[in-house]
DNA sequence: ATACGTTGTGAAAACCTTTTCGGCACGAAG
DNA sequence: CTTCGTGCCGAAAAGGTTTTCACAACGTAT
């Protein structure tokens, strides 16, 4: 009741405006929606009217009649990761405070619980859904016979016929490695996280192109897989430095990992950049930025990402439907962690 | 289309199944209700005829003859900061897959912004909203007169009689201080960020009424304020040990300064928790988990915030209104980076 | 004066579900 | 045979909006 500013019964319809107008509910509504049709004076009495009483039409019934609510959900697998959200960001931003809401539901990962928020939104008659992974490998689509158009970001769908946006981590890699080339390093090691994460595999490919065309190996011979921790970026830099690998450069596969680098580094008192440089990956601006030094990271652009995956839905709820998996570019940040040796 | 399973005209309706099951409209909704008055063996012709169509009810016809349409609004004011994530999955949760589902806005700390989507949400007849502020500061509520029940979480509304919920920050600086007292520490400093924050004055209210107690003076004299990061962390660290300050334990105000300040002990030689205890603010698990040593912080429950948010909303929303601020308590999470002297 | 086009307005249908109430059929009681 | 009760079912209204179509009024051309 507090909150409530008039206790009154009902919020205020289109025929309460009609009527304050003195004309039917039918030229109420042409004249609010700006249809032709509608002697000016007469509009102008009915959008005075509308003003007094504050009315807001009620998109429910709107919904009803146009058979599209103007609503989307958003089903997500792992709200407390950081890759939802800028993803959520992104994809809100382009919808807009436009026509169109979105409902957020967090799955948890768990399967019965997509399929639940599925259903839920589907009685809602959300206009369409964008499904967001928790990790960026390949995952199931959806139950089949969904009658709206689906979106998947992050997280492919394993069906190549349905619409999918991912982040390029070859690419990522790639521009990692010919950065610190640029910057005249040769002997540079990988040190990544989990390999049973495709992304991990991917930006080792990219790496390792990026190397060959160079003419250059990999110092310490092979890519270093462990965990997405900063314990594991400072025991395999230890591990590195302890068998005497001749290294001027380490890309980390995470920011955190990257933590754990810079960390060891500083230990075994290696100077960043200077003796060596230090290249992150996801651009985590509370680790990247506030490292010492500040560090150099691959941007995978997630709200770009999540932008791209609000404006294929919208373009298939249109009618322009796409399909396949479209990559997405990354972006270097250099910050100190990098620079030319000398 | 690629994702459209049957590319038929519209979903399936209560009229598709009452003929598939060859009783009226009427009957076909008594029988899927658990209406009474409805014969055993027709009630089961109509659900196997809804199984069968895959039959869901349309929410927007419900709604708009009950009045009431099972969805939130949850505006929040930083999708980007690390707050409302947390609050916001407590509430999610809290509203359960049941009968809720959650309209999520991102206002961007735009009042403009804010007052556009409170329009757009109450056009859609949620039943009642959410708002999380961006800091824990009071923020001025809503435009008067809306409607619907309204629940400030984080940030408390200016006004009292509106209903808000937030954290306990007196309390938290409170237990982060008696543990250190625990811990045999005496001398015990206080850094923490940006002093026009209420949140930051508040904990140090309760760091000082803490050392009262216990007949103690804070070490440096006075509570260091400055930023809420790593870099302030470190500069007021060396200033405290420049000074000669005697310091055995400090109390950051947030878990990133307390990385600067595990850092710049570090630097200067002193073990942490052996000649200092460190204590962070947040639990932020990125940063305090992987902390070398682990940190022990304090945890402003953001989650739980959530939950009772949402509980608190439904309870209005069924009519059983409070009213006022509520203060949730904070609790201590304990790492390596605090022990008992030695 | 009649015929015709123009312009503005309103009645009614449609969207889909829930609920109320009247009615039908059937067995039992009078 | 009539009356009553009981158990099931269906017709209809309600909820708020948009859109279509018919109709009225009025001015213009014949």
């Amino acid at each position: 009741m507090a909150t409530n500013g008039s206790p009154s019964s009902r919020a205020t319809t289109l025929s309460d405006v009609a009527r304050l107008a003195g004309v039917s509910i039918a030229t109420a509504s042409k004249a609010l929606n700006g249809r032709t049709q509608v002697k000016a004076e007469t509009r102008a009495r009915v959008l005075d009217a509308a003003e007094r009483l504050s009315f807001s039409p009620n998109a429910l019934a709107r919904g009803l009649l146009a058979g599209r609510t103007g609503t989307v959900g958003l089903i997500t697998s792992d709200l407390d990761g950081r890759f939802s959200i800028p993803i959520l960001m992104g994809a809100e931003d382009a919808f807009g405070s436009g026509r169109v809401s979105v409902f957020l539901c967090d799955a948890r990962g768990d399967a019965i619980r997509e399929q639940h928020h599925v259903r839920a939104l589907l009685s809602r008659r959300v206009d369409g859904l964008i499904v967001v992974g928790a990790r960026p490998d390949p995952r199931p689509p959806l139950e089949p016979g969904v009658p709206v158009p689906v979106v998947y970001a992050y997280a492919p769908s394993q069906d190549p016929k349905d619409v999918s946006l991912v982040s390029d981590n070859v690419g990522g890699g790639r521009i990692a490695i010919e950065h610190l080339i640029a910057c005249g390093r040769r002997r540079i090691a990988h040190i990544t996280g989990d390999p049973t994460y495709g992304a991990a595999q991917d930006r080792s490919v990219g790496v390792l192109d990026a190397l060959g065309r160079a003419g250059l190996e990999l110092a310490g011979g092979t890519v270093l897989y462990g965990t997405w921790s900063e314990a594991w970026g400072r025991g395999a830099t230890r591990l590195l430095l302890q068998q005497g690998t001749d290294v001027d450069a380490i890309f980390a596969g995470s920011d955190q990992i990257a933590r754990g680098v810079v960390d060891a580094l500083h230990e075994a008192g290696r100077r960043v950049p200077e003796d060596v440089a230090v290249i992150g990956f996801d651009n985590w601006e509370v680790l990247a930025a506030n490292a010492r030094p500040p560090l150099t990271s691959v941007d995978i652009n997630l709200e770009h990402l999540g932008r791209v995956a609000a404006q294929r839905l919208v373009a298939a709820i249109d009618g322009h439907a796409a399909s396949g998996t479209e990559v997405l570019p990354c972006r270097l940040v250099t910050r100190s962690s990098t620079a030319p040796i000398g």
